[in-house]
DNA sequence: GCCAACGTTGGC
DNA sequence: GCCAACGTTGGC
C-alpha cells in the first residue's frame, strides 16, 4: 500500500465537508504530474494524508483512502464548470481523477510549522523548495513521524 | 497583498 | 525547439 498527501483549500473542501460526504471524486486537477499519480500510481485502499492548504494554520488534518479505480474527471467536459478544458477530446480524456473516501480526522491538525520543525521529515517532498503539487506521495516512515505527532 | 517558484502557452 | 510572457500556487 502506497502514501499519498493531497492538499485542499479549506474554504473549497475541508476535511469536514469530506466527512459529511464520506467519499469525493478528487475534480479540478489540472496539472499533469498531479494527474499522473491519480492515474498510474494510486491503488484503491491507499492512504491518504488530507492537507489544508492556503489558509490560516496549513496543516495535515486528517486520513482518507483512495476509493476509485482511476476515471476521467466529469468536469472537463462542462462548459459551466470552473474546471472545463475546450481542449478535451472526450474519446481521449485528458484529466483523469479517483475517488477518496474519508477515514478519520487526527486528533489534532499536525501543522506545516510542526513538519518543518521536525528532524525527521527534512526531506519530504512538500517542504521542498518551490514544490507546488497538489498530490505527491509520502514515504511510510514519514507518515508515522506525522501520525505520531497527533 | 506580496512574491518566489514553476508550469504552460504561443510566437518565432 | 527556444524562450518570453503569463498564470497559478501557496506560504508568509
Amino acid at each position: 500500500m502506497a502514501y499519498w498527501l493531497m492538499k485542499s483549500e479549506p474554504d473549497a473542501y475541508s476535511i469536514d465537508d469530506l466527512e459529511r460526504d464520506g467519499r469525493e471524486p478528487w475534480d479540478g486537477i489540472r496539472n499533469y504530474q498531479a494527474r499522473n499519480m491519480m492515474r498510474d500510481d494510486m491503488r484503491i485502499g491507499d492512504e491518504v494524508l488530507f492537507y489544508h492548504s492556503s489558509c490560516k494554520i496549513p496543516a495535515v488534518v486528517g486520513i482518507a483512502r483512495v476509493a476509485s479505480e482511476p476515471y476521467p474527471d466529469p468536469t472537463q467536459f462542462d462548459p459551466d464548470e470552473k474546471y472545463y478544458d475546450a481542449k478535451s477530446d472526450p474519446d481521449d480524456p485528458r484529466w483523469i481523477l479517483v475517488d477518496v473516501e474519508f477515514v478519520r480526522k487526527l486528533d489534532r491538525p499536525v501543522t506545516l510549522t510542526e513538519i518543518k520543525e521536525h528532524p525527521g521529515l527534512d526531506d519530504m517532498i512538500l517542504t521542498r523548495r518551490g514544490n507546488r503539487l497538489s498530490i505527491m506521495p509520502v514515504e511510510k516512515a514519514h507518515r508515522d513521524i506525522i501520525l505520531g505527532l497527533e
